[in-house]
DNA sequence: TAAAAAACATACCAACTAGTATTTTTTCAT
DNA sequence: ATGAAAAAATACTAGTTGGTATGTTTTTTA
């Protein structure tokens, strides 16, 4: 095989096989050693690729986490049509498209921002970067609303999308300790209620 | 020294620096030989005291992390005066005075729920009952404020509990990303604009 | 006060950790 | 085709992990 792709095809495995394994075992109890082992190649691989494990981190956090946020949360909020229609359908699809799997264990973005957020500011500022992302698509939309006269004027943008967000993360960790969806269903309630008050 | 109260303070001990250096560093990457040197013990005390590191866990979540929510988030809700004011003036100043290491290392509640919610069902269930109280409290107090007319008898109790905290622990972990208060002043925004909008 | 029991200390284990050093295999450029 | 370079495999290190086995010290009970 080609060499710059069979390089690039290797690099991407594990960046796969490690967001799986963060994902299900969290960052610092995944070793090396796994998931090589789910990539079925081995260390010196790895270490020709990636200089460390926190490089490994940084990449899966930028390229994986960074992507999945982009087209479930913000992708979505720039269609055409009503704000806050807009902001009701992307919460409650997001949510409700969710495997049991999903629903298990939580957002993977909001694991790592509790398990590394304040271990590394390398990682501070990566997880930084897509929570701005989305918080900058939130206020956009909102702005809007407001310019459109379907969102109060008197509200504070920065505001709800920080109280969106924030709850939206949430109940996503708070979801893990329960077996079924009543918890996700009340979320949704009170996040339906929520965005009815925004109204101009 | 008298053997039962010994024995209390040994285990409180051993408590007291696991809650810390879980809240620091996470539960599962604090070893019991790190814990024990914290305490100035040796391991022989602490598998006498402790039949593994699981039991550890579900003690610290049950004595400690309870008795924290409680304190903080549970007791204050049970005051008299405009239900309103006491769910703002309870979580408002919970923020406000949490000192810089606790804005940095998060909810240790939270933390848990995050690192440990999908691990086992022992923690599941442990982590869980601590939420169940803290909303059937807020549940209360909202319907205290539906009797009184000072709540719109229209909105769910259920729905409006679970979105404060929701919104309160997704923040607790974002505040991990920033080295300042700007991102809590929007939540609190948020907040304080949230429940304006519960009024009768 | 002596023996039993509880509290704690010491020494150890096999498995695992991130990372390195070295060798082999595959691809590339000439 | 051949030498260089990239990709990957193998073998290793020193330190850490949860837990156990076996001591020693302290307290209690009779």
């Amino acid at each position: 095989m080609q060499q710059d792709l069979k390089s690039e095809i290797t690099k991407q495995t594990i960046l796969n096989e490690s967001f799986k394994l963060f994902y299900e075992n969290g960052f610092k109890t995944t070793s090396v050693d796994k998931i090589m082992k789910a990539t079925k190649l081995t260390k010196g691989a790895f270490y020709h690729h990636y200089k460390n494990k926190k490089e490994l981190g940084l990449a899966v956090i930028s390229l994986k986490l960074e992507k999945r946020v982009c087209e479930g949360m913000i992708l979505p909020l720039y269609t055409s049509g009503n704000p806050l229609e807009i902001l009701e359908a992307t919460f409650l699809e997001r949510l409700k498209s969710f495997p049991i799997y999903d629903k298990q264990h939580g957002c993977p973005m909001n694991n790592f921002i509790n398990e590394i957020g304040d271990l590394e500011i390398a990682y501070q500022i990566a997880l930084r970067n897509i929570i701005e992302d989305w918080k900058a698509a939130l206020i956009l939309l909102i702005e809007r609303g407001k310019s459109e006269n379907t969102i109060n004027k008197n509200i504070s943008s920065n505001a709800v999308a920080v109280y969106l967000i924030s709850a939206f993360e949430g109940i996503r960790g708070i979801r893990k300790l329960y077996d079924n969806d009543d918890i996700l269903e009340e979320y949704i309630a009170g996040l339906s209620l929520y965005l009815k008050q925004l109204k101009a």
